[in-house]
DNA sequence: CTGGATCTACTGC
DNA sequence: GCAGTAGATCCAG
């Protein structure tokens, strides 16, 4: 078991690597206050690479391994959907409800414990009146994900 | 266009 | 059981 601190432009992200350097978890800390980069260990080079590219707009699908563990049954199936919306498309909770046979309700829920936010794209999960719904990591980065992946998508014309 | 009532299904206590 | 959601729908005002 690793972890990492990687300054995105989205703020500090944390990583945790299983112990075959599979990614286990991502989340934000606010609390870190300066802007200098920390030096990554050898071993998260390959994920920071590709986290790089991904924010620099010249990575679609992220192909590192991943870890789901300690997840339900539901929630795999949810989060394997989620993870087949290609980039720069949204879909709705009720979307994936009704592919589940379950409501779109219980689909944000499973959205809300995703551990890898951002590789597991649940960011283009939106609520079906238009409006963007929630996001663990808070909805401004929600926008800003969203917003980077259209105008990255939009160049590809 | 808004807010409330009511539906829904999954989790955690 | 029951309450609490990263939701949806309908209906009155």
């Amino acid at each position: 078991m690793y972890f990492i601190y990687v300054l995105c432009p989205i703020g500090w992200l944390g990583v945790v690597f299983d112990e075959f350097f599979s990614v286990k978890k991502i989340f934000v800390n606010k609390s870190i206050k300066t802007d200098k980069d920390i030096k990554i260990p050898d071993f998260a080079l390959d994920f920071t690479n590709q986290l790089n590219l991904y924010f620099k707009g010249e990575l679609l699908k992220f192909s590192y391994p991943i870890k789901l563990q300690d997840i339900s049954d539901f929630d795999k199936k949810v989060l394997e959907l989620t993870n087949e919306i290609p980039y720069g498309k949204t879909v709705t909770y009720n979307w994936i409800a009704k592919k589940l046979n379950t409501s779109p309700i219980a689909v944000g829920q499973a959205l809300k414990r995703n551990p890898l936010p951002i590789v597991i794209p649940c960011h283009r999960v939106i609520k079906s009146d238009g409006s963007l719904g929630g996001y663990s990591l808070g909805v401004e980065i929600k926008k800003w994900l969203i917003e980077h992946e259209r105008l990255v998508a939009s160049k590809f014309r």
